[in-house]
DNA sequence: GTCTATAGCTGGATAGAC
DNA sequence: GTCTATCCAGCTATAGAC
């Protein structure tokens, strides 16, 4: 999905890969979209537990930030939301858990709101859900597909700039930047 | 393209739709990737035009905002995005006229922040520039791929606050509030 | 310019032997 | 479970008649 979008997921490439018969892989699958359903159901999984694990966290809206900018992440992201667009089989459980984990992050973000005292009325934490996950992922794909990074750099700075006015710097522990320098394959 | 991606868009289906026989697409086109970068040179072409012309109106940011948040301009652009991820041939050209196309919103921006004496140091144009781009996209892909619409009316309501500071209400002259409300269809 | 014909490929999915 | 065999569909692109 990442090299060539979810189109080229064919039954016999996956089969390929994994050195088996073209065949197999609708035994265990049925359809092509019952396998984009599983690999879905596993990245969810994976993804819901990671962004709850970053909510807990002393720094969430780092660990928020730094997780939410993984070009693997809104690359894959992109893929489905692609896949969902185009094959309504697929569409409504996509979308259920986009809806899931978007209310579940700004749940999260309550927390911290509150206690860094930020003025709900001038920012919300819905509003500031929204434009984190929207400036990552559209810097994500921007570089992703096009290989673009004009304002990038700027941008970045100007939301961590936000960041760290409410929870101090990135703490030492904490990954580092992982900026558009990492390419799809890291 | 807008119903069912770029892969859909197929010589068969082209021909169909003009009432002619398939070869005659590649007549005109040779290939494929010819056909999409034709269909794009037009795009980019109306909406260069149609960008200048909101960067010249007395409310630029109004303009452009109502501009980019064009449900099907999202859609498109999305799609074409998709595209040069996943065909080299079309790439290059795909990225040159998105640079383009940021480079002259950029320049368009200085003026009215000039104008409105922002501090360039809490919000320079090259930042507001990427953000509206991955605001407006952001929810038109949401909304148009999945159909969510959590927290967009908030996040609308937060930029145009921003923007209503710096260039008062929305003249009447100017179209309405797009939003969520329009289908691809429109 | 437009047509018929066709080559050559890739894909999803099923049937049935073992 | 895994294999062979196979069907049917869709696609791009070219050749050549008119």
């Amino acid at each position: 999905m990442l090299e060539a979008g979810y189109a080229a997921v064919t039954s016999r490439r996956v089969a390929a890969k994994a050195q088996l018969e073209p065949q197999l892989v609708h035994y265990y699958f049925r359809t092509m979209d019952d396998l984009f359903l599983a690999i879905h159901r596993r990245r969810v999984e994976e993804g819901l537990e990671r962004q709850t694990r970053a909510l807990a966290s002393d720094q969430p809206l780092w660990a928020l930030w730094d997780y939410s900018r993984d070009p693997r992440g809104t690359a894959l992201t992109m893929e489905f939301i692609a896949l969902a667009n185009h094959r309504k089989a697929v569409r409504a459980e996509i979308a259920a858990s986009a809806e899931r984990s978007w209310s579940e992050q700004l749940n999260g973000f309550r927390r911290p709101f509150e206690q860094h005292d930020v003025d709900a009325g001038a920012l919300p934490p819905v509003v500031c859900t929204v434009l984190l996950s929207s400036i990552s992922r559209f810097l994500g794909i921007e570089y992703g597909a096009l290989g673009l990074s004009s304002g990038h750099a700027e941008t970045v700075g100007f939301v961590e700039g936000f960041i760290r006015r409410l929870e101090g710097e990135r703490s030492a522990g904490r990954a580092n930047e992982p900026g558009p320098a990492l390419t799809l394959g890291d």
